[in-house]
RNA sequence: GUGCCCGUAGCUCAGGUGGACAGAGCACGGGGCUCCGGACCCCGGGGUCGCGGGUUCAAGUCCCGCCGGGCACACCA
């Protein structure tokens, strides 16, 4: 709709004045005494027509006026309020309700390849709600993008390799060895020592370690005597889960097997987690594979010769403070190993090679002090600034009863998304998740997201749905016959009332709010949108029967319901959220 | 200490590339179908948009300072 007024602002510039503006807005106004649409144009325009906006306005207004589409275009204060006729929007409404979602697509990205990346979290431990947050606000990115033609690619990369990696292998053992009759007490000692000064205390370390046992029995309780070898093909042997990493790399002793038993688990876990909220992907990147293919050191190499590396202290040190970051970085430790910073500018150097036009990473806000370093490695390697966007998640409090359940990985007291999930169910936390923009902390209320009032938007706006739902199941019931929309964009000439333009409106203006959040990468605006078209049905529904009316009146507004529900049934859609027939 | 984010009604928050009298939900008080789903609807009181300057025809929105809160500042990932 935006676009269609911004077409005929210009056309109207174009014959009038002879000229063209760039920058002006064409925008809903807050009041609805404004119009459906006003824009700004004749402010813009004073200086170089020199003449009053006021004016201005009034000439644009006035040769406006005779478009058809428009009901009245009226200069205000140097505004130019739009109104649509209704016949306009009846017939924009006929064509929604024959071709449904499509009527909204637009061809915004070209085939634009884009590659998204979230969640990414470490494969360490179980999926916190921090995590799901991010999950949904990426996924519900994915499908609005692919709505408007870009080519998506949703990744997830595994930080697979590195020190953490080593401590769930080092926490896994421990569990382990705690559990032994016998066992080998200077080994147990040294693993000890290590995991309680870093290692992972939850409790599905110790679960990993008695699926373990059950694997292999006390084999591993004296490691000098343990055949690592036999040991693992018993685990690749007896376990039902399928095992990637424990197959795929020899490991050099028993931590190192176990690490790569644990990494198998802890990622089926986090698969499972985000299947039970619809979240799929289609790469799975491994940190690890960088190095298996030398592309991390090559990249540090290609910076060297640059000139961005230098020496210092026995480390490798990249002269990020060049491009922007406060300081420069290691990438490569005295002892020899490369930092997690080194293999990431791998994988942006990566993404980039593989033909990425746009590479959109959604972090947790706890990350954002790292951005700066991975912008400036990106301008060393000659790679266009807005090629990567972050988008910034902040975190997620739960507050159960009022009151906030902190988390504490150590006191246990930690909230998986799994257990969430289980609790509230998938709906509620994907909605609530994008009820806030997601750069501001989210509160979470378990007891509200449970509740099946308008406490909880979730259900007012599903509600709203299979509302509708009822009133086709009934219309069947009562008349033994279905309807087609190809017979209701007949009766939609017969809306008449104010309340049933309005709605119309609101049906049909779901494009630029599309458009708009898109753009703005502000999923959840959705919801905002959402409630309110489910607002204004509820309203409407209240004052206004269907059924038993006579018949141009009852087919009008069943047209008109058929409509809202197939914009909240896309909307839900586009979130993740279902739109059930009936509750 | 430095950097980033935030401060809008009693509570939770929209609005933030400046634009027309500041919005919603909850809470609080009062009301609503013999009829399509009451998980709904209607009415009401409620705000110096943290404070102080500045830019502008126009500031909740931009700039500066201050106050209050969050996060980040490793040869961790």
């Amino acid at each position: 709709m935006k676009e269609l007024v911004k077409e005929k602002v210009l056309k109207a510039l174009k014959e009038l004045y002879n000229t063209q503006v760039e920058n002006f807005k064409v925008e809903k106004p807050k009041e609805e005494a404004h119009g459906d649409l006003a824009s700004n144009v004749a402010f813009l325009l004073a200086r170089e027509l020199k003449k009053p906006p006021v004016n201005i306005a009034q000439e644009l207004a006035d040769f406006l006026s005779k478009d058809e589409t428009f009901k009245s275009v009226e200069a205000v204060k140097g505004f130019i309020n739009f109104r649509f006729s209704e016949d306009f929007l009846k017939e924009e409404f006929k064509k929604f309700l024959l071709s449904g979602e499509a009527y909204f697509k637009e061809d915004l990205g070209k085939g634009l390849k884009v590659q998204l990346e979230y969640v990414s979290a470490n494969p360490t431990g179980p999926l916190h709600l921090g995590h799901g947050r991010g999950a949904v606000v990426g996924d519900t990115l994915a499908r609005l993008f692919k709505f408007f033609n870009y080519d998506v690619t949703r990744e997830y990369y595994i930080n697979d390799a590195g020190r953490q990696v080593y401590l769930l292998g080092i926490s896994i053992y421990y569990r382990y060895l705690e559990k032994c009759p016998e066992r080998d007490e200077e080994t147990f000692k040294e693993i000890k020592e290590i995991f309680e000064k870093d290692g992972y205390r939850g409790e599905y370390v110790k679960e990993i370690a008695e699926r373990l046992r059950k694997l292999v029995g006390e084999s591993l309780c004296k490691p000098e005597e343990a055949n690592l070898k036999e040991v693992r093909e018993k685990i690749l042997k007896e376990e039902s889960i399928e095992l990637y990493y424990t197959k795929k790399y020899e490991p050099k002793d028993v931590v190192d097997l176990l690490s790569n038993y644990g990494l198998d688990l802890m990622m089926k876990e986090i698969r499972e987690d985000l299947s039970l909220m619809d979240i799929s992907f289609d790469v799975w990147f491994s940190e690890r594979s960088l190095y298996d293919s030398g592309e991390v050191e090559r990249l540090i190499n290609l910076l060297k010769e640059k000139g961005y590396v230098y020496e210092k202290d026995g480390a490798l040190w990249l002269k990020t403070s060049l491009f922007g970051d406060d300081k420069d970085r290691v990438v490569k430790r005295s002892d020899g190993t490369y930092t997690y910073f080194a293999s990431d500018i791998a994988y942006h150097y990566n993404k980039f090679k593989r033909g990425f036009e746009k590479v959109i990473n959604v972090w947790g806000a706890d990350h954002h002090g790292y951005i700066p370093r991975v912008k400036a490695a990106l301008k060393m390697l000659e790679i266009p600034e807005d090629w990567l966007e972050i988008l910034l998640v902040q975190m997620v409090k739960l507050f159960r009863e009022g009151k906030e359940v902190k988390m504490s990985k150590r006191a246990g007291t930690f909230v998986t998304l799994r257990e969430l999930l289980d609790e509230v169910g998938k709906d509620a936390v994907r909605f609530i998740f994008l009820t806030k923009r997601s750069d501001t902390p989210l509160d979470f209320d378990v007891e509200k997201a449970k509740e099946k009032s308008s406490e909880n938007p979730v259900y007012y706006v599903q509600y709203a749905h299979a509302r509708i739902s009822g009133i086709f199941r009934e219309f069947k019931e009562r008349y033994k016959k279905d309807v087609s929309v190809e017979e209701l964009i007949n009766y939609v000439q017969h809306l008449e009332e104010e309340a049933e333009i309005k709605l119309i409106k609101k049906v049909l203006f779901f494009k630029d709010e599309l458009v708009d959040i898109t753009l703005k990468r502000e999923p959840h605006l959705l919801t905002y949108y959402l409630i309110d078209l489910a607002g204004d049905f509820h309203h409407y529904y209240n004052h206004h029967r269907i059924l038993g009316m006579e018949e141009n009146v009852m087919f009008s507004r069943l047209a008109l319901v058929k409509g809202i529900k197939e914009v909240v049934r896309l909307g839900l859609n586009l979130m993740g959220v279902s739109a059930p027939e009936r509750m």
